[in-house]
This record gives C-alpha cells, structure tokens and sequence, in this order.
DNA sequence: ACTTGACCTAGACAAAGTCCATTGTAGGAT
DNA sequence: ATCCTACAATGGACTTTGTCTAGGTCAAGT
C-alpha cells in the first residue's frame, strides 16, 4: 500500500460515483501532485482485478469505476446528461434467455443498462 | 442516394454481422476504393439516425454496426474471442425495473448484454 | 554498502472517432 | 448550354482514451 494506491483508493470512496479513470486522475492528482496518469491506471486495473471496483461502460467513451462492487447492481443511464445511477431490477436477467437462445454458449454473467431521460433533464 | 451510401449500405446488408466501423471502411473500399474513412463515418452515422442500423458497444473498442434494426434483440459475447449472437430473451426487462428503482427518470429503452464463452473457446 | 525488486514517472505511442477546409457533383435556374 | 447553389465527399489534422516503455526511486534483505 503505497501512497499512490491509497489516494485512488479515497479518490473512489464515499458518494456512489461513477468516475471515468481521467477523473480519478484529477482528484488524484489535487490530493498528491505527482501521482502520473499511468499509476492511476494501474492502480485502477488492480482494483478491478481484485474484485473491490467495478468497470462499467455505458457510453462509448471512458470507462468508469463504480466502487459498489459487492452488492450486484444494474445502471440507469441519461441519454441527455449522462448522469448514472444504480438500480436493481427485480428478477434474474440470466434466467430469461432460454436454452434455445445460448448457442452452446456458457453464459456466466449478464449485463443490463436501461436509458432514459433524468428528471431535470425531462424536464426541461 | 449516392453511390458511397449505397455501397455502405450493401456492406451491411446479408449476414447477420456486427461489423466495426473500420471493417466497414474496408470492406467499401473494396467495392469503391476512393471512399473515405469520413464519409463511411457520416454514412453510418445517418443510417443509425433512420433507425436503419444499430449501434452495438458490447465492449468499449471500436462500436459495431448491426443492420438487425427492426426486431428487437440482445447480444450474446464470448469474453474471450469476441463472437457475438443475437438473442430474444424471454420477458420484458424494461418491466423488471420497479417504480421504486426508477429515480424520476422517464425510461424508455434497455440494452442487456449476455458474457460467456462461446463452444469452441469453452472447449479450449 | 550493494543488490534486488516493486513501484512510480514522464512521455511516446496507438486506436477510434470527430472536425474542418476544400473539392466535387447533381439539379435547377437563366 | 452554362451558371449557381446546396449538399456530399475527401483527406488530413486533431482529440480522446488508454497502453507501453525506459528509466528512476526507494525500501528491504544480505
């Protein structure tokens, strides 16, 4: 534990925030100056490695970090502000694709991202 | 109409491919070698505005382009090479999202994005 | 003190996509 | 037939996101 990892590791804690890594990078950054960009990814890749962060991918541009790793959750995205929210659908989205449907495939994982509009943004 | 349009259309027409936009690129220039990589751009572009063609992020290189637009689908990845189906899951997981969980957002669409291994790198 | 190894740093590099100024073209107006 | 105008296409520069590499630093063990 160096001081580098500690900082992106409080950088992350607290709110349930959704930070692309160059916003890691930023806070990261006005807690210890030095710290380069290639450390906080790293760092990150760690994280995500040993199960405590999340990469989520709801857009196409960067990756985030979801900190709320150890409760399974899905994501409510804005299709306006791109503002993200965790959800937690009711039911098993693995159990509803058939056997028909796999393809011989072994299916070990699911994700889901509903889209819409956030209130401030429906809105106006 | 133009003929860089219509070629960009014929390459996404046929098989059932998820093809990037690169691949696109190349395989119009094939058929009309001046055609530029801008335009291929623009050209999918305007065909996922006329719901003609799907944008598809199912990882976060390059987006893919499925002309599967008209019957609601999902996709099935294998994690390892790559390789991507098209399933009906059973259900409607826009339903599965409890008013509790929608946090004033006006919902509207969902994407579901199956991982797992398809047969041949499962047996490997 | 020297070696070793893990970690960090800065900057170069790469991939994917967007933007922009210029050039080309097709159809209508004269 | 020629000109005009609007739209489309082009090539190249640029941006964003992420990875890689070469070297430097530091602490622990011998």
């Amino acid at each position: 534990m160096t001081a580098q990892r500690r900082v992106v590791a409080e950088v992350l804690d607290g709110d349930h925030v959704h930070l692309t890594a160059d916003e890691v990078h930023a806070r990261a950054v006005a807690k210890l100056p030095e710290i380069s960009r290639a450390t906080v990814y790293n760092t990150l890749g760690e994280l995500v490695s040993l199960g405590e962060v999340l990469e989520v991918a709801t857009d196409r541009r960067a990756k985030r970090y979801d900190p709320n790793a150890h409760k399974p959750h899905q994501h409510l995205v804005c299709a306006q502000c791109g503002a993200i929210r965790d959800v937690h659908p009711a039911g098993n989205p693995l159990g509803d694709l058939p056997d028909a449907e796999r393809f011989g495939f072994v299916v070990s994982a699911v994700e889901v991202t509903y889209r819409g509009l956030c209130p401030s943004c429906a809105g106006a």
